[in-house]
DNA sequence: GTACCTATTAGACATTTGTCTACAAAGCTG
DNA sequence: CAGCTTTGTAGACAAATGTCTAATAGGTAC
């Protein structure tokens, strides 16, 4: 299990310094969980129980519309944190629905153990605040992307950015993502699929 | 000059309780500016000088995309922070610029100010967290919105929230904001406009 | 008041995207 | 293998939205 701690400590260093005493903290609150696909990590009328880190594997964000669809908000791949973040800290009724889209390795923490790091860790906040930022900035990529980019330069750069994605994420969920119906995306698909796409 | 800070601290204070400490810190960090309409209080291409806090006015974000044309990617009133702040905080170049649509009451403070008063404050963290999350949460929303909703909801939907905006906003700037053409949001406030509007 | 802006609306038409439906390919089950 | 389900593709048409252009209305300057 110890590459679950290899892979968090990384990515934690490649954004603020990470003194031992707190991967030792980390390594008692964390713990690795193995959750295979298809997994529901945390579902929607719930309050969030874990703030999760994927180690490796695709999860994504999703909630039913008034029609019952499901409408997918977020796609992600390890290594990087994946929580309702708003509903976990404060604890509230989470409307998401956390889905292992594929096998996923995960980290988890309790909320009762964020409490208890906050006192001991004077890093915790930092980091805290370091990763809110980070999410935040990616958000409002994502916003000037919804309005800038037409829904065929959204795929092209999700395709440059995630080259990986298509091929463990269903195009159904991609679809959502990107704010298209699958029609749609199936007709973009097209062009793409002449050649360098196998 | 004292109402910026009352509504400072009311603001504040509808989140987190803020000692007296800190809010003489405040008076002391927070200097109140005058910004009339149309001044552009941070420009792209240049490094965040403040942290902003509207007390009143309206202000939005925008950047000009590869054709010159103004892309609106956010706008707000006050009560509340607004700031390119992943590149105030992190005193990287921005490429936004913040311009206030009418004239503003605004609260600044530097970034040395935000660095002192972080050794000296044991709340500060604290308060830029709950910001934080507060601001994940509303782009979170607005990603959806972009999602689901068509144009014409997501325009009704900013008219309910924001019923003055309409008033003190240009409808280009809206039109952009809501990721659609001003045509076609000329097209969408038709039926609105006879009756319930003047 | 006249001339000149700027903001907003709108017609005509093109393009993008959605809806509904059907079908084919791939995977799963017994 | 046969049957079932899931996933992706696609035709035909409709609705939403963009582009280009022009017109109107208000405000501002002189």
């Amino acid at each position: 299990m110890q590459h679950y701690y290899t892979t968090l400590f990384d990515y934690i260093e490649q954004i603020l310094a990470l003194p031992e005493a707190d991967k030792e903290s980390i390594q008692q609150t964390f713990k690795p969980v193995f959750a295979p696909k298809d997994t529901i990590i945390e579902a929607a009328g719930q309050i969030p129980h874990y703030h999760n880190f994927i180690v490796s594997g695709y999860m994504r964000n999703f909630h039913l519309d008034k029609n019952d669809n499901e409408i997918t908000t977020d796609i992600n791949d390890g290594p990087r944190f994946f929580t309702s973040y708003y509903h976990f800290m404060n604890q509230t009724e989470s409307n998401e629905n956390i889905h292992c889209i594929t096998d996923c390795e995960l980290l988890r923490i309790s909320r009762e153990d964020v409490e208890k790091s906050a006192k001991t860790s004077s890093t915790l906040k930092d980091y805290t605040i370091q990763i809110l930022q980070k999410h935040l900035e990616e958000d409002k990529t994502r916003i000037n992307d919804m309005i800038n980019l037409t829904a065929e330069e959204r795929y092209e750069k999700l395709l440059r950015l995630k080259p990986n994605l298509a091929r463990h994420v269903p195009l159904r969920y991609i679809a959502s993502y990107l704010g298209i119906t699958q029609r749609h995306l199936s007709r973009l698909r097209k062009p793409f699929s002449s050649g360098h796409l196998k």
